[in-house]
DNA sequence: TTGTAGGCGTTATCAA
DNA sequence: TTGATAACGCCTACAA
């Protein structure tokens, strides 16, 4: 069945009725209600979502504006966190818009996705650490939640965001606990805000320890396995190549991986690797899938957790406001205590020595 | 600027004329369009869509329904092909609703996209080897273009695929060329389509060349790193080892080529690689960037294809309805004549013999 | 508890 | 070339 309309006739009953049956409103009896649910399903009938919209005003779209710039590529980590937020849209009954821009025209999409009504919120991807899109959404008083936080502003908006500097702060004390004195990090790119609090966590941990900061130790690139790769051949190509490594993502630790192998060094024994583990599924790094320790928090669930609070607000419901999810150190077979092991390709360059 | 009302009460025009000038219709004096389009750049006037779609009937969306289930995961090519798309209906003006589902859900899901309006269209992802959703889709009367093609009605319908049985075919003779006789399949899940087809070509090589088709040298599994590395494990486990390895995806061959080297296998050398290449942008295997031979096709082309032609269709336009795409060969570093390595695995069960 | 009527913002059909 | 006016299909005061 088309319409409303058509339904009422069939039923004798006022459109007004059938719409207050269908929408649960309590003022419609028990029995006229039963009736009206019957019917509908019997001929199939569902309400015209453009003709609900026109007429409440509320599209019930989210909108993912996904900025395609580096390499092309969209962010891997984007499916993930795509399945976490869909899957909370579909339960609630709402539908995800993506869009795909050149990230010059970001901001103008923003605008026309508010212009034109087809979103009643946004999720904000990936904030850079001075990000305009928080303070340009709000004036443009389009509801929204940031998937992350700036460095400037975070006190000014609605965020989800995983404890980054603790994680990789953790990370660091737990290889300097195994003896590690040269680490490197493997890090994303530093203009994103997540990126420098994770460099922080890393730089506090080592500067607390005693440790010198080393520029030399310290990648930073698109969290992609190629990136990793070299990022780690640049570190073993030192005169004193790092003995652990800190990697931002499971993608790049597997660069990492790589460039260790054809040195011949294997994770857990000539050299320790740390990863921060976004439980990545097509990685499915699993509880114990690739043995490695890591620091995990599922940005699947980061992607649950911001639907869930976008719509929360878009319906005028109380909500955190903030939520800060902490990682979890899982202890695998890639890191050990750490002493030079045979056939350590520094090994030849400068003959094994205590401390 | 809210609605056109208000536009049109401040031009002094009617809603009409102002509507026709900016949808571009013939009869309006280039006078008065002008000056509507500029009044609608100065006040910030769009139409609004909900409304728009009521009144015209179509909804310049289109579909994209994932039903998650494996590992709750969604295909990591999946993003690629949506940057594809994605570019397209940004240029071309339409929206992209991505309905992540579970997969028992998926057939109700088409339905109610078509019942309540919300899409002009659907993109049908990952085809099985005997798929009811083009009949479906055809019965509800919704347009429609499949990635991929069925094995038992892909005249039937709209489709772009890539020649995955020539793909695998050329890949198989090639790795033959090379004097290779035992040469490995890891495929994707074989109740796919594509994988069928591949399996199709890489056998059809084989039995072209006299050689045996082994069933222990075939996988079929998910196109993901951990299933590449198990399978790998499995092949080099035989009494007589694989020389020769085709991969169906990038990230499965990052697997395959872990196992590899953990036997002290290295691409090119003690094993060869080819895989067929995607072109996933966060593998980034590039030009050159991984060294390895491959089969290439961009899926991120066969998802622009996809869209066009796809609203070409809604939009009544002629269109090819069929786009067979070829993949392409290109050699790297990570294939080589047969000829057991020093080193290799299976060298100490049955010392290396020629043929 | 049900119905009537008006409005949501466009586009489309007629007249003028 | 322009303008009334009626859809489009639903929701929601307000009235009964």
């Amino acid at each position: 069945m088309a319409n409303l309309k058509q339904l009422s006739e069939k039923l004798g009953l006022s459109q007004t009725t059938i719409s207050r049956a269908l929408n649960g409103y309590p003022e419609v009896s028990e029995a006229t209600r039963r009736r009206v649910i019957e019917a509908a399903r019997e001929h199939d009938y569902e309400p015209n979502s453009s003709a609900r919209r026109l007429a409440t005003g509320k599209s019930r779209t989210i909108g993912h504006v996904v900025p395609i710039s580096h390499h092309d590529m969209i962010n891997p980590h984007f499916t993930d966190f795509i399945a976490g937020a869909g899957a909370v849209y579909n339960r609630r009954g709402y539908d995800m818009l993506i869009s795909v821009v050149d990230s010059a025209q970001e901001a103008a999409t923003y605008r026309a996705l508010k212009r034109n009504g087809r979103v009643d919120g946004i999720i904000v991807h990936a904030p850079i650490v001075r990000d305009p899109r928080p303070a340009m959404l709000r004036k443009l008083g389009l509801p929204f939640v940031v998937h992350g936080r700036t460095l400037d502003d975070e006190a000014s908006y609605a965020w989800v965001d995983v404890n980054n500097c603790r994680a990789f702060r953790e990370a660091t004390q737990h290889l300097i606990g195994l003896g590690h004195r040269r680490i490197a990090l493997v890090n994303g790119l530093e203009h994103m805000a997540f990126a420098q609090r994770r460099r922080e966590g890393y730089e506090s941990a080592l500067r607390e320890a005693g440790i010198a900061v080393d520029g030399t130790l310290m990648s930073s690139d698109e969290m992609i396995e190629p990136a990793g790769y070299e990022a780690m051949r640049r570190f073993l190509a030192l005169a004193e190549p790092p003995t652990a490594v800190l990697c931002a993502s499971a993608l790049s630790a597997l660069g990492v991986m790589g460039a260790a192998r054809e040195d011949n060094l294997l994770p857990g024994t000539g050299i320790s690797i740390i990863c921060y583990d976004d439980c990545l599924s097509f990685l499915d790094i699993g509880p114990d899938g690739m043995g490695l320790t890591v620091m995990r928090s599922a940005i699947r669930e980061a992607g649950e957790h911001c639907a869930s609070m976008l719509i929360d607000r878009i319906e005028g419901r109380q909500t955190a406001g903030r939520i800060l999810l902490e990682a979890k150190l899982i202890e695998g077979r890639s890191t050990a205590r750490c002493r030079p092991a045979p056939g350590r390709r520094a090994a030849h360059k400068a003959p094994a020595t205590p401390g």
